[in-house]
DNA sequence: CTTCGAAGTGCATTATACAGCTCTTTTTTT
DNA sequence: AAAAAAAGAGCTGTATAATGCACTTCGAAG
């Protein structure tokens, strides 16, 4: 997953829970403008913010490895 | 997945593939300060440098659902 | 014990993430 | 269309991530 589909995630999944930004910035304990230049896909959250926000979200950040068949 | 799990996967996978951090550093061009950091603990890092490792290890950062089943 | 490679740490600098406040723009609701 | 709600953006401190350099620590090999 590369950045801005991480970022859609995130967004996606708080559209469908429909809660604002508002609310998952409390929530997440993650400033309001910090969520939104995140969502606005500026900036680079650290791992701590984006944990932060996946969990409220009822997600969790993960590696998994890539090309599990093959390369390419 | 949190922290320090997420620091041991990228740690581990390193090991395996049998790379120093010197050389991983290189590959993905962060700071080797900046990996020695991160894989000994300390400091938050941002989206950006976890991809650029990841990326190198053949490895992804995703996130995905939590309590697929049910809540705990 | 000495040497060497890899990993970890202290210090300093630069860049930028985080955050709040205010205002504008966009979207939704009535 | 008007009002209200939500999202986005400018300005601005403060905190800290990223980085380089030099030194220390640790483990393996000689």
């Amino acid at each position: 997953m590369h950045f801005e589909e991480l970022i859609k995630t995130i967004k996606e999944r708080r559209e469908v829970m429909q809660v604002t930004q508002e609310a998952l910035a409390e929530l997440s304990r993650v400033g309001l403008r910090t969520l939104k230049q995140f969502e606005s896909g500026k900036g680079n959250p650290t791992l701590l913010t984006l944990q932060k926000l996946a969990d409220v979200l009822g997600m969790e950040v993960c590696l998994k490895l890539k090309n599990v068949t093959r390369s390419k």
